[in-house]
Order: structure tokens, then sequence, then C-alpha cells
DNA sequence: TAGAGGATTGAT
DNA sequence: TCAATCCTCTAC
């Protein structure tokens, strides 16, 4: 079932980070299907340093942050890497989860393509890697998750026991925002971005 | 309008 | 440890 947009507009960032754990990300671009099992994600709010859109600061590149979540926020990184996060909470209030890592679940072939790898090795365990391989890019940057190219549907659940909480990576420019434990992976599980 | 730097990655 | 690489933001 897809995610509705009652789930991503709930308040509280940090507790979509966790529920997003165990769900599947869905793409289908020029009509080629591909989805993963999301393994890893990161929370980030108007309220710490380590957002882009810290005290609610609005700029051409995170103005759909502010808009109802629900919604992609897919940016350019170090100029190589689209990263690709879920906006949450409502309007106004800037929230979102960055993906950080999935389970290749469907659509192997297609992956393997984009990445121009022949075996199934870890091309998904990090932010700027699942996009390529999933097949997002900056075009993608403010699409509806709900009803468009790219839909995460519920799935398994992950029990609060085989999650892991730690420190976000990345950040260090964040200050003491940098110690919140707002990273969150799937307990012994191969394909996070990094154990 | 110029300059600095980044929610990364893979090779050295 | 370091370069690749280019868009975005800030300051002048």
């Amino acid at each position: 079932m897809i995610l509705t947009p009652e789930f991503y507009q709930q308040t509280n960032v940090v507790a979509i980070a966790r529920k997003l754990l165990g769900k599947v990300l869905i793409t289908r671009i020029n009509g080629e299907l591909s989805a993963g099992r999301i393994v890893e994600t990161e929370a980030y709010s108007f309220k710490e340093r380590g957002c882009h859109a810290y005290n609610s600061r609005k700029t051409l590149r995170n103005e759909v942050m502010f808009a109802d979540g629900g919604i992609a926020y897919v940016y350019l990184c170090y100029g190589i890497y689209n990263l690709f996060n879920v906006v949450t909470n409502k309007a106004g209030k800037a929230e979102a989860v960055l993906i950080r890592a999935l389970e290749p679940v469907a659509g192997h072939d297609i992956m393997l393509k984009r990445m121009n790898v022949k075996k199934l090795t870890r091309i998904t365990s990090g932010p700027g890697k699942l996009t390529r391989a999933m097949g997002i890019d900056r075009t993608h940057n403010g699409v509806i998750l709900t009803d468009s190219e790219i839909v995460i549907e519920s799935d398994i659940i992950i029990t609060p026991k085989n999650i892991v909480a730690t420190t976000r990576i990345g950040i260090d420019y964040a200050g003491a925002d940098a110690a919140l434990p707002w990273r969150f992976y799937v307990k012994d599980n191969e394909w996070i971005s990094k154990w």
C-alpha cells in the first residue's frame, strides 16, 4: 500500500525516519521499474544546524522543504551526487528524511545497468549511489511521492530492537547538533552505508 | 558577479 | 587522505 499524505505530514520527523525503515521505495523512470527496501535514514529539521532549512531559512534550493509533507527533495551534493529526501510535516515546517541506503528488491538488472556494473554488490549503499541506481535526479525535486514516478509503499515492520540510532554523517559543521542521534538503520543489514 | 564550500564517493 | 565537480549561497 502506498504511504498516505497523512503519514508524511506527522509532526515528528524523527519518528517518521524510524518508521520509513523497512518501507519500499519504487521508481518507474522511462517505464523502467526498480525498487529497494529502505534500510538507512537520517532526520533533518529546521530546528537544528545540520539542516539546509535551519532557522527556517528559505532559499531557491530548499524551497520544497517548506511545502506539505509527501514530496521529494532532491539536490546536488559536491557537484556530483543527487541526494534524495522525503519532505515531512506540514507546510511551513521544513523537515525531511534523507534516504541513505536501500536493499534492492526489484529491477536489479536496471540498477546494474544504471550503475554500469555487472554484479549486485552494494550498489545502493549510500545516498549518492542509491539515487543513481534508482534513476533519481534533480528533475524529480518536488514530485509527489503518493502518485508519481516515485512512490513509497509500506511493507515489513522493523521492530525497535532491530533499529540502531546513531549520529548523522558528514555534518561536522553543525556544531552541537551534529551529536543528535538522528541516523537510523536496520541492525546487521548488509546494505547500510557504513557499519 | 566572484569566491568558497558542501547531508559523497572511490581511488591512493 | 584527497580529488572530482558544479550548483548554491554569501558578500562585495
